[in-house]
RNA sequence: GCCCCCGUGGCGGAAUUGGUAGACGCGCUCGACUCAAAAUCGAGUUCCGCAAGGAGUGCCGGUUCGACUCCGGCCGGGGGCACCA
């Protein structure tokens, strides 16, 4: 009786030996192909979760699959390891937020061994590591000098206790997400990357990246969001503090006739300047500064606007005035921060225009007859020709975009343009753990770029976080610094960089890390772009477009050739759970349930427990499974197959404890074969039993159904389809198990085992060692597909009557159409249903099926 | 509001270009082994029907010899963006 399989020693064993022989470093002179399999790196929270198990199993089946395929692969780990967590843990724990962080990594990167994933692990990095991030202080250096970055005043979140500013998605219905405090709006100094130089690039590149999810290239075309119209010249009827016009920009001029007012932002530079000379106006643009930012707000908030006395000239009409209005809705960081208001065709002008008892001109309709027609309550946005519209009368939207915008570039009053939603990318964090940007700021010389030999500008270990705010500002001495231009006496910068730029270009430092660069251009060009990329569809925007941004930048200023860094992207699934909750209403862990009588109780207390939706694994619903025990108790391979099966990669994975035991099931199975084919021994079949017929041709349909497996498993892996793969698996250990003793029946287990390699690889390597194979089955190669055993030379052909299925026939496979349809006229079924009478038309599909129109 | 995706057995899901719907797994039922249980193995498992047969991929309609697949319209679920001019 074999063995069962024991993943405890198993695990160990084969981990420890694909250490010592470096199996999985990539090499940087090897002559094979490369490929470049690369996880988003974990941030380093405390644990692995089952998250990152389902994210890191589907890369290693990959890059295990690539390897076997003669790829050079690199698969590198590291760390995300600056933060918001390590701050917070610090105030509530009083530990360092780098001693937090590197002894969450320990554990984290001793858990992900555990899980025998193909890793390079020389190339691990972190990158709140000098040496790591002083790389990034001189690439954000590079940008400056290429004038990439700049400093402007910015309205940001600010947290009036906490004293730091809030990201967007840290503020919770006007609050700070920590603190509560009601969040205020500052204007501060920031540093800003222009992204926006990029967005054409970047909305181009996207038609290229077609091994990317549409779904991710649409959000991203979505959110550089290109609009292209006319920005136009309003001449005011009267200069306010020397300023005689100002920009609007639309992107219907076509409806210009149907202008009936002119607005501007509340913090317009017009806007500020009348608010100067008229006390209501001022409070009119207090009052819109109070009012909050949230959706909410934001969709119950009235259309508010202030009438400045001021008109401005029609473009085609000088003697056609129109009021000028400071708005709430006008919104000064899009466009130019000024529209004109059509309101028979947009539903917001159309809202003010009535509160404010404006003008309502048609200058679209659906048909001729309509031109007369006076709009209700809402605005005509549909197809149709311009009306009441003088020389445009007549026109499509189209033909009067364009004409209205050929009429103003030769008038000189207005240009065609585009106009992005994408913004510049601000980088000034007020935080401590965080990439220092090195800049010193000097009364005389302004900001200066700390000198390359300076670098890295490293964070000071002694900082306290007993009070709020961001401590670098309060330490005594260490933004204490001579100005490196002129010597006198200066201060660097204390704000930190987003995290997002430490994970912009951390797959770059992966393919090449010397000591004295942040890369080296050959080297790193040799290894990217990073052929597979797998990650969650929560970084579909910021990140992937960041990391997109900062490669095209590093070309633009020519450290590397690379436009694009990841050719292939996957967004996988997450990783679910059933909720449980307590009759008080609060939620119950799944270690804590137990069934009893048919019914879900709390195991200690007996009370009972209500099933509540099945919902990503998180904390706050008490819904976590922690991937440690269960790995002690199944092995990584069971845990592994499970990731892989079922669900398809990039929808979520329900966890269940049925789940795991079934995969825990196929690891015996695989091992129960192979343990007795290896007893029985290579010889014990000869003398077999049966007839020698009956048994070569059984022999036959298991090579063939062996072969089909390895090119239907191979072709799943390649496109991600693990849990087809996986299903490939189970058939054919299912076929295997049928058959009788034989050479084919050896050949197949054997392969079977290279197959089960990339999901199952302690499993599989225990498993060629015990059938007596060199080496190990990590560097064995993929099995080949034989072309000549994937096709049948019998056919099953389908025998349709008026489409619906009637019988099925067996024949040669490239059966004539004659013969096909001979067959299934031969057919008892189709006989009686087509009563005697000869069908009035047959189509006949060769190899598939006859169908019959009677 | 705008944009996108998805609806297939009790459950997760399969199904090249329209061509035998339900592969594979989970669960369940019956059986074998066992004093018994676990483990394992075998058979079955879309629905209705004893059967012959019929129905069936969210709903309604269309195209086609033939529709899970293509088209139009609904209903339901999920996601992204959102006062974007």
């Amino acid at each position: 009786m074999a063995a069962r399989f024991n993943p405890l020693e198993a695990d160990a064993h084969w981990q420890k030996i694909w250490e010592d022989r470096g199996t999985f470093h990539a090499s940087d002179s090897s002559s094979r192909p490369r490929s470049y399999v690369l996880e988003m790196f974990p941030y380093p929270s405390g644990r692995i979760h089952m998250g990152h198990v389902r994210n890191y199993t589907m890369g290693d089946v990959l890059a295990r699959y690539r390897r076997m395929n003669g790829f050079e692969v690199l698969h590198p780990m590291g760390w995300d390891a600056f933060g918001m967590p390590a701050e917070n843990a610090a105030m509530e724990k009083k530990v360092h937020p780098g001693d937090w962080t590197w002894s969450n990594i320990d554990t984290m990167r001793a858990q992900l061994k555990r899980l025998g994933f193909a890793l390079d692990w020389s190339r691990e990095l972190a990158t709140c590591d000098p040496s790591y991030y002083g790389h990034e202080q001189a690439l954000f250096l590079d940008l400056f000098a290429a004038d990439l970055v700049y400093r402007k005043q910015s309205e940001v979140n600010w947290d009036p206790v906490d004293m730091t500013v809030l990201a967007n998605e840290q503020v919770i219905d006007g609050r700070g997400w920590r603190s509560g405090a009601p969040v205020e709006r500052r204007k501060l100094s920031q540093w800003f990357l222009k992204i926006t130089d990029f967005a054409e690039e970047l909305l181009d590149g996207l038609d290229d990246l077609d091994q990317w999810p549409d779904k991710v290239r649409l959000m991203q075309e979505n959110w550089i969001g290109r609009s292209q119209g006319l920005r136009f010249r309003f001449d005011l009827d009267s200069p306010v503090d020397g300023i005689a016009s100002f920009d609007v920009f639309t992107t219907r001029p076509d409806t210009i006739f149907g202008a009936s007012f002119a607005a501007v932002a509340p913090d317009h530079p017009i806007a500020t300047a009348l608010a100067g000379h008229d006390p209501a106006l001022a409070a009119f643009i207090a009052e819109c500064r109070q009012s909050g930012t949230t959706a909410a707000e934001l969709e119950t908030a009235e259309k508010k606007g202030f009438d400045t006395g001021f008109r401005v000239r029609h473009p085609f009409d000088a003697g056609w005035t129109l009021p000028l209005y400071v708005a709430n809705f006008v919104l000064m960081d899009y466009g130019t921060g000024a529209i004109f208001g059509c309101p028979a065709h947009d539903q917001r002008d159309l809202d003010f225009a009535r509160k404010y008892g404006l003008p309502v001109t048609r200058v679209v309709a659906a048909d001729p007859e309509e031109a007369a027609e006076p709009i209700g309550e809402e605005a005509y946005v549909g197809p149709g020709r311009l009306v009441n519209s003088r020389f445009l009368d007549g026109l499509v939207a189209e033909e009067g975009i364009r004409e209205v915008i050929a009429r103003a570039e030769a008038e000189g009053w207005g240009d065609g343009t585009i106009v992005w939603r994408l913004r510049d990318w601000g980088v000034s964090r007020q935080r401590y753990w965080g990439t220092p940007i090195p800049i010193v700021h000097c009364d005389k010389c302004g900001a200066v770029p700390v000198p390359r030999d300076q670098l890295p500008v490293v964070l000071p270990e002694d900082v306290d976080f007993a009070t709020p705010g961001n401590p670098l500002d309060r330490h005594p001495t260490w933004s204490k610094i001579d100005c490196p231009q002129c010597g006198a006496a200066a201060r660097r910068e204390t704000d930190t960089l987003d995290t997002f730029v430490d994970s912009s270009w951390y797959f770059i430092r992966f393919a090449s890390q010397p000591k004295d660069a942040p890369f080296d251009r050959a080297e790193a060009e040799r290894w990217l772009p990073v052929n597979q990329y797998i990650g969650g569809v929560e970084h579909a925007i910021l990140h992937l477009l960041y990391a997109r941004f900062w490669t095209r930048a590093l070309k633009r200023i020519g450290l590397i050739d690379i436009e694009e860094p990841f050719s292939g992207l996957f967004t996988q699934g997450m990783v679910t759970h059933e909720t449980y909750r307590a009759a008080d209403g609060r939620w119950v862990s799944p270690d804590e349930v137990e069934r009893r009588d048919g019914r879900l109780v709390v195991a200690a207390t007996g009370e009972p427990v209500e099933t509540g939706r099945i919902e990503k694994m998180s904390k706050s619903k008490r819904n976590t499974v922690d991937p440690e025990p269960i790995v002690d108790q199944y092995g990584a391979d069971a845990v592994r197959w499970f990731m892989l099966s079922d669900s398809p990669p990039e929808r979520d994975l329900e966890w269940s404890e049925a789940g795991i035991q079934g995969s825990w099931r196929f690891v015996q199975r695989i091992w129960r074969l192979v343990s007795e084919q290896a007893e029985r021994g290579a010889s014990s079949w000869l003398g077999g039993e049966g007839e020698a017929g009956a048994g070569a041709e059984a022999e036959r349909a298991l090579t063939r159904r062996l072969h089909r497996a390895i090119a239907a498993a191979g072709a799943n892996i390649e496109s991600l389809a693990f849990n087809k793969a996986v299903a490939n698996l189970y058939e054919l250990a299912t076929a295997i198990e049928k058959a009788p003793p034989s050479p084919a029946r050896s050949e197949a287990v054997e392969t079977m085992v290279r197959l089960a390699a990339p999901m199952v690889p302690h499993l599989a390597e225990q498993a060629w060692a015990l059938l007596g194979k060199e080496g190990l089955i990590a560097d064995a190669a993929w099995p080949e597909a034989d072309p000549a055993l994937l096709v049948e030379d019998e056919v099953t052909i389908a025998v349709q009557v008026n489409g619906k299925l009637r019988d099925t026939v067996s024949a040669p496979k490239g059966s004539s159409r004659e013969d096909l349809e001979a067959l299934a006229l031969a057919s008892d079924n189709v006989a009686r249903i087509l009563d005697g009478k000869p069908p009035r038309k047959v189509i006949v599909v060769p190899d598939r099926l006859v169908n019959l129109v009677a």
